[in-house]
DNA sequence: ATTAAAATTGATTATTATTATCAATTAGAA
DNA sequence: TTCTAATTGATAATAATAATCAATTTTAAT
């Protein structure tokens, strides 16, 4: 199930957890980055790139260093997932709750995203792997098609991380 | 059903297909570029810069540039498929047949690589394409784990590219 | 509130994988 | 053989990410 209400303070307190735990500092630049990050990319998935370009806007004095470091470090805490589309860019996304193990169809033609989740894939994969004596640690399914609108021959272009 | 008897006819007829419908060439650099391959690659999962470094011993003229352009001629021909396993580096893998859809479970202590190939759950996935629209064209499933010998506490060095 | 130690930042440079360039060579058809 | 187009090999260009480092900021201790 999956719900988009008042995650922040949840995710917060997991990255301040992380952060004390860890004996790291929380600072300006990363308050501004969580913010944004939080606020609009929830269920999105940013390249490093337009994070800082959306970010300069209003915090011209954050640097690109910063944004990688600081997603790292979000994935490092257990709050941002890091994404691979086989363009050659890593792509973030937020971590809605501990525990949310979902994966994407990708449309081929206009890189439009949805995301899916089904237990019964993973238990299967789970067995799948137990029969080959490995514990599962996470996994990863992309589907790679075309989607409904690219079919109907309407020009689909599409960005999900348009403002 | 996987079988590794002599596929190497096959792929290379298949090979010959795509060049002469393109209208490219064989050459000397490719042939030993798809014996070395097909001979040592099959079930594996090899770096431009492994390969490279293997046909050097026996063929010093051939260049890195070469290397990358043919597996990616392979690639396109639809014998041999690329994959990222997330270190930054594309590997490449010879497809056995047409319709070789198989998938891997990896090992985050040693880089072991299981494969493994589910009719089931190709089937599920399809079906939540499906649902959401999408026609399918291919999917990607790769799990992370801990493998046998790692859990055993063994040193599990392992590389699966040694000769 | 001050201070000191350690972490962070921002600007820049370095690294690394991949792609592009281009003159020289080679394959394949005529 | 000859002509045309594809290919090669060496190298330079690109692009994403990682490393460096002096200056700054945070946090804990005083």
């Amino acid at each position: 199930m999956i719900t988009n209400i008042n995650i922040k303070p949840e995710r917060k307190k997991k990255l301040n957890e992380f952060l004390s735990q860890k004996k790291l500092k929380s600072t300006k630049q990363r308050d501004v980055i969580f913010n944004e990050f939080f606020d609009n990319y929830v269920g999105k998935h940013i390249t490093v790139e337009d994070l800082y370009e959306k970010i300069k806007k209003n915090n011209p004095r954050i640097g690109y260093a910063t944004i990688y470091r600081t997603l790292k470090l979000f994935k490092k805490s257990g709050i941002a997932s890091e994404r691979n589309f086989g363009d050659g860019r890593a792509r973030y996304e937020p971590i809605r709750y501990d525990g949310d193990t979902h994966h994407h169809i990708i449309c081929k033609d206009c890189s439009r995203i949805v995301e899916f989740s089904n237990n019964h894939i993973e238990s299967c994969l789970k067995q799948v792997a137990k029969l080959n004596g490995f514990s599962v640690e996470n996994y990863k399914i992309e589907v790679y098609g075309s989607c409904p609108l690219s079919k109907n021959g309407r020009n689909c272009e599409y960005n999900e991380n348009a403002s």
